[in-house]
DNA sequence: TTGAACTTTCAAAAGAAAATGAAAGAGGCG
DNA sequence: CGCCTCTTTCATTTTCTTTTGAAAGTTCAA
């Protein structure tokens, strides 16, 4: 297979992924574009790449810089804005494993710990069926929130112990 | 809080968290219903509870068996259909988890083994670029699929465990 | 201060996904 | 069979998302 065939499925693969996490398709494809390139690439290196429009590529470029997943670049004697994505893909896994949990788990925790005060007779066996049921996931979801953050501390404790070695 | 509130909250917030995991509001929704429920419900409870059409319900309940979150139970002497979802919360993440990865891991594997014959020499740095990543997102899946793998036996194992103890 | 080179915004258009409801289908009972 | 009850399908409509591109904004060198 030619590179040029293999990246345009490994983008395109990329995005449709992305499509079912909920992720925007244009928003993976770039993504996965930046991933594969050795140089940053820019705005309009992107729009041709992707054939996008320039608004839809800055939105999901500053979108992406959000989620902390592509660097904006500044190369010396040059006006133009560049941009990177991370390439170790154990950071990528954390970053969004962070992001996703900031946005989604914690809010859910909070509306459980709420609905667990629901008032009613446990002799009420519908009353009985809610309360089992939202402890039930009310319990799941302080076990992943503690998962979450310990695959998150590993990475970080790899990361800057690796680092930590390059100056000593 | 009351209970009607209560449940109409969280049918709510589960509705939306499956939203941001591309899985249909409604579906996750009717989940929400059924778990909550002691008892099964027939397809005109859920349209009730929910305000959705007739064939709406019918498309997601069927989806929700689809994925062995939900199955379809025969209340002797009624005609209608009745309909629970699996109230214990590990299996239902299991299941979710098992259905996932065939539906999007399995494939994505697939290609990435496919990707990592790309032509070309290790000295230009785009195929260099490009090998490497696709090494390490290669890596990366393998490595998830082996996790997943393991979360899903672990929890049969246990359910076969707890099982086999009831009929000793 | 001007204007060239870029970036950002946003209203409108296009596109995709989900919901509706009427019609067709299935199964069973007398 | 003919009728009744319930389920499934699917063309159409509605709703929600994404994309576009032109206009406004920013930055900086001259």
């Amino acid at each position: 297979m030619k590179l040029a065939e293999a990246k345009a499925q490994f983008i395109q693969s990329w995005g449709s992924l992305g499509a079912q996490w909920g992720i925007n398709r244009t928003m993976a494809q770039i993504h996965a574009l930046l991933m594969v390139m050795p140089d940053p690439l820019s705005a309009d290196d992107i729009m041709a790449e992707l054939n996008i429009s320039r608004g839809n590529t800055n939105m999901n470029v500053r979108e992406l810089i959000n989620w902390g997943l592509v660097d904006r670049v500044l190369i010396p004697g040059e006006r133009k804005e560049y941009f990177t994505a991370e390439k170790d893909i154990w950071k990528v896994a954390t970053e969004i494993a962070r992001e996703r949990k900031r946005r989604e788990l914690d809010p859910i925790i909070k509306t459980l710990n709420q609905l667990q005060e629901v008032e009613g007779d446990m002799k009420d066996k519908h009353v009985k069926a809610f309360r089992e049921s939202i402890q039930g996931i009310n319990k799941f979801a302080h076990q992943t929130d503690k998962a979450i953050n310990s695959f998150v501390k590993a990475e970080e404790s790899w990361f800057y112990g690796t680092l930590m070695k390059l100056f000593k």
